[in-house]
DNA sequence: CCATACCCTGCAACCGGTTGCATGTCAACA
DNA sequence: TGTTGACATGCAACCGGTTGCAGGGTATGG
């Protein structure tokens, strides 16, 4: 019956109290300037009315709205929620409030977004940015941003370098007698695909393997599975995927196919999202995501303060290769070298 | 160099384009109160200067935030992503932008985030709230709550009703020959926990089982490991979990003693989340969490028009029970009947 | 006892939009 | 030609805080 009952404001607590407005509001932002016993007055008055300050009124005269926005490529990638979760936390600590919303791996909609909460935050987190980076560099003028996985000079970025992580599986797959590996990308745009497929390549060329790179058009389950024909047919006998869930994707079509990993095929993924979890547990590259979340958060909490957000700050964060059950020898092939 | 280059305001466009501020207002809110021609040269003008409405300003006198907030007891758990997901698409299609927030399954927790957000959000919508019904009670005669799987009469819910699947486990379970077996619990003040207990536990009684109820400290992989000892020497053959996560905690313990499954221990985890990549494949409950995060944002949606957002609006969502492959027949005891 | 300084509090303008009401213009109609 | 009404626009108050400045009161020192 009742309707959403009405919050008192600055006014009303003022005149219960017999002071000014502005007497109110001061004992809730700057407390010293009042006698201990106003503050203890008005305080007692607003505890008793159910007061809370209006936050779009603070922040209208302020300028400050409290709050960060933090844009992801696809919320239910395992890979995400650890990030948000630590990112979100430290901005708790520290009294912000945290938006969240997916772009859905497209740079348009990623666009559109910040415009959306432009007026609405004082800075923006992106994770893994599909936008082109001029478009970046006119938007870190208008609003504080920080990158995760994506290098841009001039930008204050985090980045998780899955390098040397990745080489170590190829010369793991060479040292096995592997030939002919694949790489499976990943979005082609992403820094973390380019940094991946770089370090691989480099690795692939030292050790004299052929290296075959076969798009996917999602780093997804789907996209995974999707690929297999393309992938065996192109000869490899082993294969390095941009995600867990790619590689994961091509286990279940392998299986389907009563081909066994790694006795018939050895994959590698990364990210060690779902890898402890698939059958038989996916070798794969583990990566400090809570740790970027957090670092990128304190970074934006930096930058808030500073007059010039334009600043080369950059964190890199190393990875771990977890060697688990998908590498093996190479199968024979079947159409083999006559020596055989 | 250049800072953070100001936005310019309704004033600086009203003198740019020769009107009054409240014309500038109407271009864009209501542009059918104004000439076609006025609305154009105002939005030239508003373009040319990159003008962006202060979204505080507008909120501090519509009274509307164009915010909800969307709170969980644990971002990491795989349960919550897909929902998180698809409620802030959801949101996004009216407009509305969404706070995310994480409670760490703490009920006081999520009463100071709700706190804090209250000004900030027009509406707010709980997964699993583990706040006291009165607390609730209390609350919503504040601001606008919808409930996912929680129980509270008085205030909307969305429900997902594992029920009928578990007691399809359990008869699964009977009919390999199963005599007793184990409900591995979640939080025990959940809505969710309570109601697949009770469904198991009916289902047990109407078969003459034996259920033995292990509580969990909390649903993460690492408590499941925690309870295998107690399990296992409570002499049950086979065991439900609250989760996938528990479920998989369970069988990678077993595991680490040599003991397979389904060969040795049969078990069976609950939403589906990373059921179809652990090994080998669990047995789990599928419930349509997209389907949940959607419904649950239209339900605020609908709410904010209302004078009064008590509304006994209620919606039950089914479930699927997955079989895969970790239900097989009981091991023999050892310590077996005389008989043998 | 008076001057100085400090502490506390109030006044009023301001943040940037929105909106009810008044005014002005022009066309249609009698 | 005068009246009426529809339409377009402006005026000014308002949303609920924050903050620079001024003024009154009291304590302190000369």
């Amino acid at each position: 019956m009742s309707s959403k009952s009405r919050v008192p404001t600055i006014s009303e607590i003022a005149e219960r109290a017999g002071v000014a407005r502005s007497s109110v509001s001061r004992a809730f932002t700057r407390p010293e300037l009042l006698s201990a016993t106003t503050v203890l007055r008005i305080k007692r008055v607003a505890e008793e009315l159910g007061y809370v300050p209006n936050s779009s009124a603070r922040a209208l005269s302020t300028g400050k709205t409290g709050n960060i926005a933090f844009l992801v490529p696809d919320v239910a990638n395992p890979y995400f929620p650890p990030m948000i979760r630590s990112a979100q936390l430290a901005a708790e600590n520290l009294d912000y409030c945290v938006f969240l919303a997916d772009f859905e791996e497209s740079g348009l909609k990623e666009e559109k977004l910040i415009e959306r909460f432009a007026g609405k935050v004082e800075g923006v987190i992106l994770i893994s940015s599909r936008m082109p980076e001029d478009r970046l560099q006119g938007l870190v003028e208008k609003i504080p941003i920080v990158l995760v996985n994506r290098d841009v000079p001039g930008i204050p970025r985090v980045l998780i370098d899955a390098g040397s992580s990745l080489k170590q599986a190829v010369r793991l797959l060479a040292h096995q007698g592997h030939q002919e590996i694949a790489y499976l990308s990943g979005p082609s745009v992403t820094w973390t695909n380019k940094q991946r497929q770089a370090a691989i390549s480099e690795m692939t060329n030292e050790l004299g393997l052929q290296l075959v790179v076969i798009p996917t058009e999602k780093p997804s389950l789907e996209s995974g599975q999707a690929v297999v024909d393309q992938m065996m047919s192109s000869g490899v006998t082993g294969a390095i995927a941009f995600n867990d869930l790619i590689a994961h994707g091509i286990m279940t079509e392998l299986s389907s196919r009563a081909l066994g990993v790694p006795d018939s095929f050895s994959i590698v993924g990364c990210d060690n999202s779902i890898s402890p979890f698939t059958n038989p547990p996916l070798t794969s590259v583990s990566n400090e995501t809570t740790e970027a979340g957090k670092i990128a958060c304190e970074m934006i909490m930096g930058l808030l303060g500073e007059t010039d957000s334009k600043n080369d700050q950059i964190t890199v964060l190393k990875t771990l290769l977890i060697e688990r059950e998908t590498i093996g020898p190479p199968r024979k092939k079947i159409i083999s070298s006559p020596d055989f």
